[in-house]
DNA sequence: GATGAATGAGCCTTCATTCAT
DNA sequence: TATGAATGAAGGCTCATTCAT
């Protein structure tokens, strides 16, 4: 009975996110990655359940860190007291998502297989969850400040939810065009600018 | 010469939609179109060559109607007396690309195969056309109002590249997302107005 | 009601001849045929009835040509008196099939087509019916000699065929290696030596 | 480990052998073949790659059996001395390819497949191959008998080469015309008889 | 006579997956 | 656990041919 061969699952990761890097999910062949890793096509079911199991597999870490990282991150902005969320808000230039490039730079590769060549619904549910994440916490915002806009109806959940996705959706950008750290750094910090002037109307 | 049967290429078009809506351009399956539509799967070939070609014949008006309307709409921007681009930037919320909401639901269907389900590069190359047609606007009103942040460098070809990339993608949130028109345009606006805010730091 | 329009069948015809030497009956396409001759697909139909038959026109006269040359040919053979048959067969390399080779070069291609192109048993059927000319024309001259081979049982009706058809199989080598003509008539005239120098054993 | 089903590649082998032999290789259906076999057609895959893979498969052992034995032969007539060499060639008839009629016989239908069925240049590489070793054979023994023919520039790499691919062309008859074994021997050793006549004029 | 359109049959091939070993 | 073999479903596409105009 043969034990698990050592350091298989690496060679096997590598070249399957090689192969959906190049092809995308459903382009991509298990076939492919099976004869690059030197393995059979069975392995990779033995080890991973299916094709969408190993894709998974391979973004999971990624999607975690990035959903962890906005997380807390906007934990932090809630547990402030009002008047320095809204001090933030009014300079949020200097503070923004300070770690969030290099989150993203820490799972890039991971990242760019969810963003670019993910199957079905996985990367729309990945958006979907850091939204939900954002919106209610700016809701949670809007409500503590009183807002009017919020009170009127002028700010409803469809707003809140397509603002925030056309954000984030802005901030993925940065690994669709591959863009050097640096760039990205000011890049990501003059989009969470732009939003915070577009917020700003509101209060 | 036996002429085309009335009204069968309304029949076949609108069973590509759906077929390449429900399970993207890949996974769509020509022979499911073309039972759907009671037709041979060589009618589709003798009608558009093949099955990129179908794709390609749904998709042209909504894509070259956006593509004329955001020219046309930034032409108009460049012709304006110098004053009167700086003022539009000013209070572009008012403004925005006032038809363009009516101008993507008029195609909108089509609009969102392209955004959702093209194969390859389309979409790409689609969102890359109107880009270039908004920075080398951009660009030519921050020549024209002198904007040390060109003259130092601080703004690239790649940070216009981006930027417009981010905002146009935005925008196409709205097809994404599904969201009814009148949310629509206030959304349009506002992002309009995003951007514009983040532009006007550089003047 | 439309003419038969000038000149067509000569543009089909070369079209066809370059894409069945191309491609081989089988593999060649009516489509692309049609199209490179600037005609629709069912225009060749109306002129040829069908695929096999458009082949068939194309190498009919060649057939027909090469096969009443070796009839007339073994026809004189056949009138000449004994003594002199014979002596031809002594001395055969200086008269041979001397026209045999302009024949061939007139339907050059036609010729290359029927015997590297042609489907089904168009080709054997060919070959057979030269095979036949000769054979009866041999054994007429074997009986007038009384040859004991015949008498004994030694030639036997499939002896002289094969040896019939590997003759003409070894000319058509000709065609087939595009022999250059000066060179195809050194050739033939060696291989009838050749054959005739095998038949004498038998006298 | 599932292991190969016992005897299921003889069963695919006769049937895939039947389907060339009956269309050739162009016409010639997997599908029908697997459907004969009783297998799916991925098996086929699985086992032999692809189509034409599957035809070399069958074809292998006979070209490979082919050219040994015309190999060995040959060489055994250049490793003879001098004198025996043109000996054999005065009186060749009675040596011949003694045991060529058994080699053919031995791989009758893949031969015939290969003569007659196969794509491409299967057949015509397979025959190159032959008169490539009988040419060199014989160019060496004109050589070393210092044939003036050779000197004088009247025996050309063509000729050699055309004058030999006729010979195996001539001998394959027996094949293409299903002539009894018996038959072919004398066949055969009556070819080799006429080639030999044909030579000697050059010596 | 000429044609554009339509067709149905057929092609080879690839795929993810299962299963006995 | 690892695997080679087998599979059924499906894929896009090409073809020769027919037919109404």
């Amino acid at each position: 009975m043969a034990s698990r061969i050592e350091g298989l699952d690496e060679v096997i990761l590598r070249c399957a996110e090689q192969e959906f890097l190049e092809k995308g999910f459903t382009e991509a062949s298990l076939r492919t990655i099976a004869q690059n890793a030197g393995v059979s096509t069975s392995t990779i079911y033995t080890r991973y359940s299916d094709k969408e199991g190993l894709f998974r597999f391979l973004i999971k870490p990624a999607a975690e860190g990035i959903r962890e990282y906005v997380r807390r991150s906007l934990q932090g902005f809630s547990e402030l007291p009002e008047e320095e969320q809204t001090e933030q808000y009014e300079d949020y230039s200097e503070q923004g998502f300070p770690g969030l490039v290099s989150c993203i730079y820490e799972h890039y590769n991971a990242l760019k297989l969810l963003i670019t060549c993910a199957p079905g619904t996985i990367y729309q549910d990945f958006l979907e969850s850091l939204v939900e994440l954002d919106t209610s916490c700016t809701r949670r915002f809007l409500e503590q400040i009183g807002s009017s806009a919020l009170t009127e109806g002028r700010i409803t959940d469809g707003f809140l939810h397509v603002v925030s996705s056309a954000f984030y959706a802005g901030i993925f950008e940065v690994v669709i065009h591959d863009m050097p750290r640096q760039e990205a750094e000011v890049y990501i910090n003059e989009l969470r600018n732009f939003y915070s002037n577009g917020w700003k109307t509101y209060f």
